[in-house]
DNA sequence: GCACTGACAGATATTGAAATCTGTCAGTTC
DNA sequence: GAACTGACAGATTTCAATATCTGTCAGTGC
């Protein structure tokens, strides 16, 4: 038993070992009581339902996982180059988790079915980034006086085929880095300002 | 029971019409040979496995699915427009068996998991009308000269999001055709000759 | 001889009874 | 009295017995 106050924190600790460790089909709310030495009960005082458990293990993971992207959105720099260097590093993220764990990254994709709002607000922020990005290079004048709004959902759109899970098991694929950089030259090429 | 002979077309027809009816995971070579009057014996007359006769349906399924591409890629006319409609007539077929009948369209869409080698060979038949289309834009002037097959891929690559089954369920997002619209713009951009 | 049947072995799927889980809440503890 | 427990009802999952399916092949019938 542990005689630390029970607190979310420590809860979400517990669910996320859980479900590491036993999936998202296994893992139970009991498991993660056990884990903490608490009865399941203590754990419902803290999250009303499971549900909302692992909407809040999706949340602290997805913020863990946006944090280097804000920072590179926030850099100085030219535009071109920092949203490139934006979704190499977007990329690389999900690629090195899914091909890194791909078990736990089973895990976590099979949670964010269930946490569409979430997801929805994590996509959201990543999109402004976006927005944000090319708007300054318009204001540069590095980019064309194209809608930013347009053309950054455009650009995301473009590129789901390398970051979206859904499309994880095709990036083993060889030349995959070869597909993407000759498809952001194309981009870029139809962005940047004669 | 049916006296006409029993030919694989029959048998495949007859697969068709379970699986519609029963669904990929029900959908049984008893349930196929029992639609015909035939003992299962005799299916596996003609085709050798339950395994080969669901590939047999996918490449039906597939050709039928591909015909009316085969023909605007081989139109005549503008490789911008044609281009175009090609991928018009792949985004409207796909939404239209997607949202027409959603449990048909997931039947066939499981069993192209399980079928890599023919919906690869589809994929490659696609791949070079596009490829086609590219080249003839680079030749007739209309494109600036870049590489045909590099940029074929990123053209597949950057639309996929609009056709790929994995993302039929956000095909009902209201702004969907002016998304497509707008990254067809940008990649057009980036393409057509200064 | 050729197309087909039907019984078979081993693999897979179904089923329903038993076990476990989720979410609640009156009661216990400190 | 705030934090926690544990028993409970109803929902869901597990498990093992049972049934069905896949793929083969010796045998039947035309």
């Amino acid at each position: 038993m542990n005689d630390e106050a029970l607190t979310p924190e420590r809860i979400l600790e517990a669910a996320e070992d859980v479900l590491r460790r036993y999936g998202p089909a296994k893992a139970t709310v009991v498991d993660v009581a056990r884990a903490l030495g608490v009865s399941h009960g203590s754990v419902y005082r803290h999250f009303p339902s499971k549900a909302a458990l692992r909407d809040a293990v999706v949340e602290r993971w997805l913020a863990r996982s946006g944090a280097p992207l804000a920072k590179i959105a926030a850099d100085k720099g030219k535009a071109s180059r920092r949203l490139r260097r934006w979704f190499d590093a977007l990329i690389a993220g999900k690629r090195e988790k899914a091909l890194g764990d791909t078990e736990l990254f089973a895990t976590y994709y099979a949670l964010t079915k269930d946490a569409r709002e979430i997801v929805k607000a994590y996509g959201d922020t990543r999109f402004a980034e976006i927005e944000a990005m090319v708007a300054e290079g318009i204001a540069s004048g590095e980019f064309r006086r194209v809608d930013a709004k347009t053309t950054a959902l455009a650009l995301w759109n473009a590129t789901s085929r390398f970051y979206n899970p859904a499309h994880a098991s095709e990036w083993l694929q060889p030349g995959i880095d070869d597909a993407f950089d000759d498809l952001w030259k194309l981009l870029m090429h139809g962005l940047i300002a004669a």
